[in-house]
DNA sequence: GAGCCTCTTGACTGGATCGGTCGCGACCTT
DNA sequence: AAGGTCGCGACCGATCCAGTCAAGAGGCTC
């Protein structure tokens, strides 16, 4: 299950996606357009800053952006940071592997096998996915061109 | 993220879909052949009988046995039962829908399209797979033909 | 029916995590 | 130097996770 730090942090990142090269804009803004607490906003906000995704500037006219261009911020890094790892089990994590200390044999445990199917398909999909591609989905919706949604 | 209790019951479901059609098997004994504390296995076993997974037998020569074949038991359907919903967001929820509170226009919502996408390949896999696709999966690793764990 | 075996049930726990809130800085711009 | 803005540490209540404990209820065998 998707915390709310990261569904959260997804919409604040949509917003500075669709603002991105206008220059900064505010945590208090972000949140009140997206019905976000300011202050939990804020602990989001810097967290993505201190991981490079976001940049920020103090002082009046100041406020976030994002670091880099949407189509270069991929869904599935912004979940791993709030969230940690996607897959189901530490066993078959590419990002933060840990071995089951009860499983005797890790390459026969059926468990293992279909949870790496999961973990392959979700990241497949997170990591292909950029702020940009989200924008522009949405946006095909938005303008009654809902076929383009799954065209991609 | 898989909590315990679903990764127990599995391996406690596939011990007993070794053992299908062979009379009780015994709470301690599953415990102790996966490693899992008897007493929280206990639980996760009754939850699994009360939903109708499973039947009891007191007394001597007593124990856990499964309601159904193996092939019978899907994967996905444990985990619902244990963990909740398989949606990483309650708005892309088939069996526990709930729209997100914030959300003004849930059809254009950019999160929502990618988090579906997830659901629908989880749920594909979770679902078409049963205790004995995994039994006969770990079989075909075990005698050496992995390549078999790739033709489903 | 005695005694044992096994599941059943409810209460309890310690620790972690989630979803926030508060207050005071530090820093920037004008 | 004033006012706007982010930065950061502390704190909080609620909930969930993983597990334990003690007592009991039902069934089997002798």
């Amino acid at each position: 299950m998707l915390s709310k730090k990261s569904k959260y942090a997804l919409k604040a990142l949509m917003v500075l996606a669709k603002e991105y090269g206008q220059g900064p804009v505010l945590i208090s803004d972000v949140a009140q357009r997206e019905g976000i607490p300011r202050k939990f906003l804020e602990l989001i906000l810097l967290e993505l800053k201190n991981q490079g995704i976001l940049q920020s500037k103090k002082g009046k006219g100041g406020g976030y952006f994002l670091g880099r261009e949407p189509r270069l911020i991929s869904v599935g890094h912004i979940i791993r940071i709030l969230d940690g790892p996607i897959a189901p089990l530490p066993c078959v994590s590419k990002t933060a592997y840990m071995r089951c200390r009860e499983c005797r044999d890790e390459r026969s445990c059926g468990i293992r096998i279909v949870m790496k199917e999961v973990r392959d398909a979700t990241a497949k999909i997170m990591d292909s996915t950029s702020l940009a591609d989200m924008l522009s989905r949405v946006e095909a919706v938005v303008t009654g061109k809902e076929s383009l949604s799954f065209a991609i």
